[in-house]
DNA sequence: GCATGTTTTGGTATCGATACCAACACAGTC
DNA sequence: GACTGTGTTGGTATCGATACCAAAACATGC
């Protein structure tokens, strides 16, 4: 039975086994025309017998279309992240089951001027569509993708070009409704720490924070609004200075988790029972909020569903009839509430320990 | 100028306006063959002028080689780690600079016998080489790679079939350096916290441990050793039953950083004292390690360099003229003393704020 | 029977770049 | 001038699958 010719096997082979023409084998294996099913099965026989896998290389060739979308990050300090894994998997879930397929392109591969670069791979390898993953946005990165004329979607980052499509967090709204929730508690003292503030959604993280504190009539304490760059260790300094003071506040609202982490190491440092003498949210939602001691009160952001968002407006332009529309879309941000915040003074209605602690939050 | 054709640029089309054959074209564009300075710069100002790009799909069909390497790995539950963009980045960081791309494939992406498919999907794409990332590896999996015949490497774990090249961590020296470090501080009281038996890396560690401890002649007191899933909140569980015993270690080895926080957050909630008490270590230096309070012993693993084996390893089968041996490496795993280990009974030599806190791991 | 319509099949050109071989130019040497 | 060698060019076939058109097979109506 193994008539194999040493090199690989093509549609040819088969139509040559199975004495019908190229075309015939082609219609079968590429699924589409019609054959009659007697000459479908001989030609599907053969293919099995003969070992043959279609060459998907020579079908992009003619078919002019490569069935691949292309995502670009920043590798160096993205692809390592809860949000990007969040989001790849929302990608990778749409795209099973259709015949598209992943292309990963590394936005910082090389020197600064490889935003063009990059995108001329994009060019050449003929990616059907991009998705940029892009949390922090020179506006410089999507004008260059855009002038491919390509499908083209921003993910986690909203463009000023109102031109290109995007999908986004609402941050601001987030934050707007975790200032209310922390104010509702019946604080008045509230700090914020924020993000970088070339960030985005840093930016629109305060922005919330603030808006909220205004339509509530509090006073944001200068003092207490600080820049913590999104990590533990930053945030934990700069609570420890700020948490000495003899005026402090009773609630801090960390622009993220990992920060918020750093407040509550830094409060436990210096004896202040959180969220007893001090409540602590966070933003993000990472698994571990759900799980440390006291659980983390945050927002949790639909990072898969960016993701689906995302890929299935690619496939939307590549495959309906119709021109698609540009997409702007903000999806919304769920508070989570845990065992990190409290009402002020230790009037607390909760238990110190929460026994929603032990039950995964079923974010995203 | 710009005598544009409405659909794709092509190297005939330079051809033509340049009056020169395709194939003096391919030569430039094609960056291989001589050709005199003069015809060149003509090609190289036409395709500017007419802004070609180079179609590598059709380049891909001549040349029967797609410079792509295939990146297997299961969306669901690694992609987002820690673990998977290490390795990506070091994969990337290699590529980097040569004409490979990294085309990444969803291990898990349908059904159970996806794996064949998925290998299927790895053979019609015509990647040049598969790089396999699987922490946890059944015996068939790697098995049905093999059997496409190309360059495989698997990353993270070590299959049973001795023909099949692989790197790894050396999961067991780690974990017999860290016993070996709590055990020369003076601790004899042990505990250990392993992973699901059915990890390869949890197994290895958990010999490591066992191994060190009959060298130096400690018994291993079986109540002390649990299974604790590699999370945070189990480890907890387990913790907060053992450490209320009356009889309990002065130390506890967690085979991953997860679970030490997790025991940690027991002492904490058990006033048990890290490290005066208890000392604390883990496995993975997660960023966080370095930073939470205390700051955790662990041991550091290369991912980044595991990206680099694995990558090169391919690519020196691809392009080297030798025939490549096929590659069994262990990377080894590096002890990371910090402040959550200290001698038994509060007879500490660290200060309990370890200034280490505030520097960052140098690892990878 | 013939005209007409529908479905199935085959031949051939093509996607865009490159491998291979043959032709050609220009040195330098006898 | 003829001969060899090196370096540069062009023509043509090809990678493997599919688009397009034409031919063939079949069904249906008058």
């Amino acid at each position: 039975m193994g008539e194999r010719r040493k090199g690989k096997v093509t549609m040819s082979d088969i139509a040559r086994a199975t004495g019908l023409s190229p075309m015939t084998v082609s219609r079968v294996l590429g699924t589409q025309g019609t054959v009659s099913e007697d000459k479908r099965k001989r030609v599907l026989a053969a293919a099995k017998r003969l070992n043959y896998h279609l060459d998907i290389v020579a079908r992009q060739l003619r078919a002019k279309h490569t069935f691949q979308l292309g995502v670009v990050a920043p590798f160096q300090g993205l692809v390592g992240t809860f949000y990007f894994g969040r989001i790849l998997q929302g990608i990778q879930q749409v795209l099973t089951g259709t015949e598209y397929h992943i292309s990963l392109f590394d936005s910082l591969s090389e020197d600064f001027n490889d935003i063009r670069k990059c995108a001329a791979l994009c060019h050449e390898r003929r990616v059907g569509g991009l998705i940029l993953v892009a949390p922090a946005l020179s506006a410089r990165f999507p004008q260059t993708f855009a002038n491919l004329k390509m499908p083209i979607i921003i993910v986690g980052s909203t463009p000023k070009n109102k031109a290109i499509s995007h999908v986004d967090v609402d941050n601001y709204g987030g934050a707007h409704a975790m200032t209310e929730h922390i104010i509702h508690l019946g604080h008045t003292k509230i700090g914020f720490i924020g993000g970088r503030r070339d960030l985005q959604d840093a930016i629109q993280r305060e922005l919330g924070f603030r808006k909220a504190m205004k339509q509530h009539d509090i006073l944001v304490q200068d003092e207490w609004v600080m820049e913590g760059e999104y990590e533990t260790r930053k945030a934990f300094h700069i609570s420890m200075d700020l948490l000495a003071k003899s005026n402090r506040p009773t609630a801090i609202f960390a622009a993220n988790d990992l920060m918020a982490y750093g407040v509550i190491d830094a409060a436990r440092m210096l004896n202040i029972k959180v969220p007893d003498e001090l409540s602590v949210a966070g933003f993000d939602d990472l698994d571990e909020s759900a799980l440390c001691v006291p659980a983390l009160t945050t927002v949790a952001q639909p990072m898969m569903e960016l993701g689906h968002v995302a890929a299935r407006y690619l496939l939307d332009v590549l495959n309906l009839p119709e021109p698609p529309e540009i997409l702007h879309s903000q999806l919304p941000a769920r508070l989570v509430p845990r065992s990190s915040t409290a009402a002020p003074g230790g009037g607390r209605p909760e238990q110190t320990l929460d026994p929603s602690r032990f039950k995964l939050s079923q974010a995203n």
